[in-house]
DNA sequence: CTTGACTCTCCATCTACTGGAGGCTGTATA
DNA sequence: TATACAGCCTCCAGTAGATGGAGAGTCAAG
């Protein structure tokens, strides 16, 4: 019966971790001084001790590791955590991977421009959302204004409220503009059986968006960096763009408010 | 202004989440309501979160984004801190395929035998220690005997305690054993001039490690696993073998005593 | 006026330890 | 045998980045 202390420099693993393994019930010491409460360890206990390190060097947390050591676990079982264990650390692998990848994007941006750009990029799934939509091919940008007429007319009429922000989507750039115009509204909502306006589903998917802040008359800008950067990272286009409009319910509209929000949208798969 | 839940639901970060932000002063809300506590955001603030999603998928800690966003920061530290988290995050690749590999190692193993090895072997670091040793070659390696009689009968004439547990140092193998008996001793010990007892440093290094719980007669077995286990897992040998005698101070010796635990350690490097 | 959805603060929990304060215990030396 | 000092004990707090819950206050609609 050894203490703490040398049992700790036979294993090289400090007498606090010691302590805590203990109290965890990893590892108990053989015995347990009832007066003084010194910890006894036996060399004996070192196997068990070594099991526990190599377990635990290869990512098993010390909860998984007491319950394979628990005795009576079929090599199934071990079998099976060994494989989870394996996708894992897969995942963990490709997550890095993608950091490191967004880390060198940035560093590069950095030494072209010499500045941190005035937008971030951030992927992020968008649920699937129940939309009131009316869609047709308009000459410039600004005059979907007759499209959102439209579609806030049909809306109030059958008094059907929107559940989140509205937004645009374009399905086809300029100089023939095919835009959508939409309105998120409830999953229950019934259809109009309206020619111009229609409600659908429109499915979640992964995206790449930027925030973009100011009036439209600089949105370029924005497009232009989320391209770009859609592009340096590997990603590749899938779907229309959504642009929309994140004013609170109160204020809709003035095109050219300095204090107007916009979030864009493309949404994306890793190529 | 707009309540903490449509934030939310705007950014997609959940209320708990900016909650604590606010609490470390990450992002506080644009105005807090002094009588009620709510908290307000304007959408305006939309922009400095994304950056903050932004650099936390970079893998930055919060922490760190809070001094980025501190406005006064030089475009040079940020590149700086860049390139550190790339090197970051290569380690930890690193690290990660190093599990894989481990976990790939115990899988196949499970495999081939349908058992949980009986030998877990570790790396770790073995510090630089001063010794004294008697060295020669062997018969048989039960015949140490003598030299650990030559060692010990100098160490005790000296007065020299040893500082931790004795070992032998097998410096070639079957059927000319070079062994060289050794015990730690404290940094200063004056060297005694012998021919046969010298004293030397015997520098750090890399093992992976075995333990062997049991008589001297089935230690094959320990070699066995631990040999297999470095060729395996694509390690390469570095320096004579240690085999170390983890008794307590007490009971040095009985050669076939069931009892008997010795830890067997090679020297490694990463192939 | 009530109901139900939101929001608030405060506390506890997770992982695997690490550090420190304050107080015993064991051993070596004088 | 007295004393110094290393070693050991327990308890408490803190790490990073949230997450979950209790209990209570607030807001808007019907």
């Amino acid at each position: 019966m050894i203490r703490i202390g040398l049992f700790s420099k036979l294993c090289q693993v400090p007498v606090k971790t010691l302590r805590y393994y203990d109290e965890i019930g990893l590892l108990k010491p053989a015995e347990i001084d009832r007066f003084t409460s010194y910890r006894y360890y036996s060399i004996a206990q070192l196997p068990r001790l070594n099991r526990i390190l190599a377990l635990k060097d290869l990512g098993l947390s010390l909860d998984q590791i007491a319950r394979l050591l628990a005795e009576d676990i079929p090599i199934e079982q071990l079998r099976g955590m060994l494989r989870l264990k394996e996708v894992e650390i897969q995942q963990q692998m490709r997550k890095e991977q993608e950091k490191l990848s967004l880390v060198a994007a940035r560093l590069k941006q950095i030494e072209q421009e010499d500045e941190m750009s005035k937008y971030d990029v951030v992927i992020k799934k968008v649920e699937s959302q129940r939309i009131a939509s009316v869609r047709d091919v308009i000459p410039a940008y600004p005059e979907q204004g007759a499209l959102w007429g439209e579609l806030e007319t049909m809306l109030s009429q059958k008094k059907i409220k929107r559940t989140g922000s509205c937004f645009t989507l374009y399905h086809s750039d300029e100089p023939k503009i095919d835009a959508e115009v939409c309105e998120p509204i409830a999953g229950d909502g019934s259809l109009p059986a309206d020619a111009r306006v229609q409600t659908r589903e429109l499915h979640g998917t992964e995206v790449a968006a930027v925030i973009h802040h100011g009036s439209f008359a600089t949105i370029n800008e924005a497009y232009g960096s989320l391209v770009k950067w859609i592009e340096t990272n590997g990603y590749q286009f899938n779907g229309p763009c959504r642009e929309i409009y994140l004013q609170p319910p109160a204020e809709t509209g003035n095109q050219n408010d300095p204090d107007t929000v916009t979030e864009i949208q493309f949404p994306v798969v890793k190529a």
